[in-house]
RNA sequence: GCAGGGGUACCCGAGCGGUCAAAGGGGCCGGACUUAAGCUCCGGUGGCAAGGCCUUCGUGGGUUCAAAUCCCACCCCCUGCACCA
């Protein structure tokens, strides 16, 4: 068969495509499977990152549609966002025309990776019919009191002219263009995402999410248990409230640190000699946030306000100052200072010569050098406390013992402290959906009623480069409105949501993609989402931000009603990196542009080497996926793929590699003409291959439902190829047999090579396409067990017998032409049979072998008691380091052991293979006693380990 | 600093108490096929005096009759968070 890729994938896709083999509707008769990629942001061309994920999803779609599962597999566009702004200004025209172009290329290149997507249900989250319901849910949410407009100090992104949340800031810098970010007081919406802390956390141990993930996401939740203590102020009625973990130090304070931002400051200071230096902190740290802020904050630094506070339980007078380290958007912006046991405390003190004192007994002995640098930061028991009742508490019960004594003289509670902030959610940016809201300048903010919906994005517009802010505020028609409660005149809000909000419940469309009377039906979502998605894959870099929201959104609309569903994705996979070679220089540790490869490091002149570095534009050391598609086909491109790494693990891109999986698809197409000239010529090697069959599919059936995919593709691409080319050259030419493995393997081979398995599996007069075929799982027999085992024994002996005829060879001065093979005598055969069944009803070797053996017919009537002595005990506990047969041997060894006379009839049936394989010219077969001992070989011979001579 | 994941033969990578000198792939070497190269097939790929012995799974200790695998300490790499009280 000629192999014409192109032409091959074409015409199938176009198949599937016309008998609408992917079309998934509810049927409660099938278990159903919900899998899903995390849908791409339309940048453009599809690209490796992206067939890596797709490629791993539609391998899994196809796997269970073939398992009986009643499988929904979809695929849209989360197409609102700035990169289409941008592109739009550039261009002077419209975002939306810039997002059309960009989804129908990235389809038509998924399409031609014969993605198997449902695509009835196909989507883009900037269509009108995908956007009015994220303004129906936002009213249901703003009903629900989960919705709120405050003024508050937010991220804005100069560059990017909008808000950010707190998820979008990394390191203090844009999450998109990398500029730091600045503080602005502004009025904006938020999420009521806290609402959900608890939940959001707790739940995360019940959800297939990977272990770093759940780690980043607990961390980025941040829950902390506590108190919050309030000390009062000397001569002043303020009180300063501070938060901590350990309550179980109060009275180690001694002294309170204070934000620089903190509202108190000037007001403890203000018109003292002290307020200069608290000035000139406060400056200092604004100012460091215009650069590299975390370098420099290494040190601490701090002043005094000139104020005291008092202790609430030792009423002990203790200085108040304030802080570059303390933040001020955590806790209460305000720390009270136990530098006896915190180590930044105790490096503030030691720099500003405060008191340090030891309040818990640090059981560690560690020595004086090390605590006089450091604090004992662990747990002890409290010591020299003025509450005589807490001395000797230590941990857990001496912060409830703080705790509530501080509750019943009013001077604190118990607090947990959670770092997850509410999620904003406005943004200054024209492409994303407006949100649904009217100011009125007599009833404030109201909600555009939900018949009025939807709130449009306006087309008459053109975007250019020189123009700055949100254009839809200039939009006079838009934003000119009636208020839809005391009907004057009006302002549209013309902040957009963020497009997480898009992504946060795409997953709820799917299942209800055309629903035109709400965002989806109760009844479609529990269906399909009953127990999540069963398989959510996509790239790390959604760990915290979509992650979140989306299971945030799912608690808060399943909360109103709308599903039953706790939790979206039950099972979260994260493809690892595409890595490709870069330029890397190895004493300044950067990578370079492919375009230097071979040169010099531009910053130190060294030659540059190379280095696996995550495939990027930047380095330029991408590939194209659709040039790939050409030259090889997507089925090998798939092929590799998989290959290449299992899911979660990195990958890295090799030529050569996809070069081999194409030659290797080559392999499987010829194997699959060879029965075509087979005729019937049934042997036991035919039954030797259908076992193997069965076998390598259950093995391969298990790999592919963990998701293990490379290991299920080594089993059906690789392992099915070098089973039957042992086969033929085992002599085997049966067409029967050999049609009905083909037939096992283009099933195996569908899931990662959907086209060509459907060529092949045509190609074999199988019925109907693969693509709606449902595997029957086979059972490996007994029979089956003990024909694997005839054939891995047949290998080992010739192995061993290579590597015995070459070190014949090299003491024998003319060539070896004849071998005898001394199978174990008859009676050692009995033994291992015997102590086989032994073995299966756990009798004890070690402790009763010995008895055993004494009593025993072989040996009470054995010439050589001492040779009966030592094969029993080398079978049963072994000898020297080794340990007994009994524990070593495979089942299938010991069902072949079980079998008389097997060892004799397998070598002696194949002793003309046995011969050709090893280039001998005769081999004798018998039983060690029953002919002539050539070589005194005979005393090798154990049962499975035949003694071997060449003559 | 904290958290998560890693370090296995020339390279990638499986194994996670004994069946382990360690699957599979790539590369390399040899053989067969071929006029030849390529493709394909077969074999080899830690060392040696070879049905065995010795050395090896980041480094050093320990547990065990037995350790790549379990425990402890250390070193290195990746990823994320980071003065979070």
């Amino acid at each position: 068969m000629k192999y014409d890729h192109t032409e091959i994938e074409l015409r199938w896709q176009d198949t599937w495509d016309k008998k609408n083999v992917f079309l998934a509707e509810v049927d409660h008769s099938k278990p159903k499977f919900y899998c899903l990629e995390m849908f791409p942001y339309p940048s453009g061309n599809m690209h490796m990152g992206h067939v890596r994920n797709y490629s791993i999803g539609d391998a899994m779609a196809r796997f269970q549609r073939m398992m009986g599962k009643n499988v929904l597999y979809p695929m849209g566009y989360d197409s609102f966002g700035m990169p289409a702004e941008n592109a739009a200004k550039k261009e002077r025209g419209h975002p939306a025309d810039v997002t059309n172009r960009n989804i129908s290329s990235i389809m038509s290149d998924q399409k031609r990776m014969g993605y198997s997507y449902d695509w009835g249900r196909q989507f883009a989250t900037s269509e009108v019919d995908y956007y009015k319901w994220n303004q129906s849910m936002f009213l249901d949410l703003y009903e629900k009191g989960l919705v709120e407009r405050r003024s508050a100090p937010v991220n804005w992104c100069v560059d990017c002219d909008t808000v950010l949340a707190n998820e979008q800031v990394k390191n203090n810098r844009c999450w998109r263009c990398g500029l730091e970010v600045v503080q602005r007081d502004m009025s904006q919406w938020f999420l009521r995402m806290t609402q959900y802390s608890d939940e959001l956390l707790d739940s995360l141990d019940q959800i297939g999410f990977p272990e770093n993930v759940k780690a980043m996401q607990r961390n980025w939740i941040g829950r902390s248990k506590g108190a919050e203590i309030r000390f009062p102020v000397e001569g002043s009625n303020h009180e300063i409230a501070c938060f901590t973990t350990r309550p179980d130090t109060i009275f180690g304070v001694t002294f309170l640190t204070l934000s620089p931002e903190h509202e108190l400051c000037p007001i403890l200071c203000s018109g003292s000699s002290w307020e200069d230096g608290w000035l000139e902190l406060k400056d200092e740290c604004a100012k460091l946030s215009e650069f590299e802020r975390i370098n420099l904050l290494k040190e601490k630094k701090g002043v005094f306000l000139g104020r005291y506070a008092l202790n609430p339980l030792s009423g002990e007078r203790i200085p108040i100052y304030a802080g570059n380290f303390v933040v001020a958007g955590y806790g209460t912006g305000a720390v009270m200072a136990v530098p006896g046991h915190d180590q930044r405390d105790f490096e503030f003190a030691t720099k500003y010569g405060l008191e340090i004192r030891t309040v818990l007994e640090d059981g560690s002995n560690s020595n004086s050098e090390e605590s006089a640098s450091s604090a004992f930061t662990g747990y002890g028991p409290m010591f020299g406390s003025t509450r005589m009742e807490l001395d000797g508490l230590a941990g857990d019960e001496a912060k409830s013992a703080v705790i509530s004594l501080l509750e019943s003289e009013n001077s604190g509670s118990g607090k947990t402290q959670y770092r997850l902030r509410d999620w904003l959610l406005s943004r200054q940016r024209f492409w994303g959906t407006p949100i649904p809201m009217v100011h009125c300048s007599s009833c404030g903010t109201v909600p555009v009623p939900k018949e009025e919906l939807p709130v449009t994005l306006p087309l008459d517009l053109t975007f250019s480069e020189d123009q700055g802010g949100n254009p839809l505020a200039s939009h006079e028609k838009f934003c000119s409105v009636n208020c839809p409660k005391c009907g004057i005149e009006a302002t549209r809000e013309t902040d957009t949501m963020d497009t997480f909000y898009d992504s946060s419940w795409y997953f709820m469309r799917f299942c209800d993609a055309k629903n035109s009377e709400s965002p989806f039906s109760r009844q479609a979502v529990d269906y399909w989402m009953g127990d999540g998605v069963d398989l959510y894959i996509g790239g790390i870099e959604h760990a915290v931000m979509h992650l979140l929201y989306a299971r945030f959104f799912t608690k808060a609309t399943r909360d109103m009603g709308m599903n039953s569903v706790g939790e979206p994705f039950e099972r979260l996979v994260c493809q690892g990196m595409l890595n490709a070679p870069a330029p890397y220089c190895k004493s300044c540790n950067a990578e370079y542009h492919v375009d230097l490869d071979g040169q010099s490091c531009p910053s130190c002149g060294d030659v540059l080497g190379t280095r696996s570095a995550k495939m990027s534009k930047s380095l330029g050391n991408t590939v194209s996926p659709v040039e790939m598609i050409d030259r090889y086909g997507a089925d090998t491109v798939r092929l590799f793929i998989l290959f290449g790494a299992n899911p979660e693990a990195g990958m890295e891109w090799s030529d050569t590699a996809i070069d081999s999986n194409h030659r290797h698809l080559v392999s499987i197409i010829d194997a699959f003409q060879a029965p075509l000239s087979f005729g019937d010529s049934k042997q036991n090697i035919d039954n030797w291959l259908l076992a193997k069959g069965r076998y390598n599919m259950i093995r391969w059936m298990q790999s592919m439902e963990n998701v293990s995919l490379r290991e299920g593709v080594m089993i059906s691409h690789y392992e099915m190829l070098s089973d039957w080319q042992w086969y033929q050259r085992r002599g085997g030419s049966d067409r029967n047999a050999a049609l009905s493995y083909m037939s096992i393997w283009a099933q195996m081979i569908a899931p990662a090579t959907p086209h060509i398995a459907e060529e092949l599996w045509m190609s074999i007069g199988g019925k109907g396409m693969l693509a709606n075929k449902i595997a029957k799982p086979e059972e490996v027999t007994q029979d089956d067990k003990v024909l694997l085992a005839t054939e891995t024994y047949l290998k080992s002996v010739i192995d061993t017998s290579r590597n015995l005829l070459t070190l014949a060879q090299r003491h024998s001065d003319r060539p070896l032409e004849r071998m005898v093979i001394q199978t174990a005598p008859s009676w050692a055969q009995d033994l291992a049979s015997e102590a086989v069944s032994l073995s299966r009803v756990g009798f004890d070797f070690p402790n009763s072998g010995l008895d055993h053996i004494k009593s025993h017919p072989t040996f009470t009537t054995s010439e050589d008691k001492g040779k009966v002595m030592q094969t029993w005990s080398m079978i049963t506990t072994g000898a020297k380091k080794k340990r007994g047969k009994i524990q070593t041997w495979s089942e299938d060894e010991k069902a072949l052991i079980s079998i008389p006379e097997m060892e004799l009839s397998i070598l002696d049936a194949d002793r003309h293979f046995i011969a050709t394989s090893l280039g001998i010219k005769q081999v004798d077969v018998y039983e060690a006693g029953l002919g002539e001992d050539v070589g005194g070989k005979a005393r090798f011979a154990m049962p499975l380990e035949p003694g071997i001579a060449f003559v």
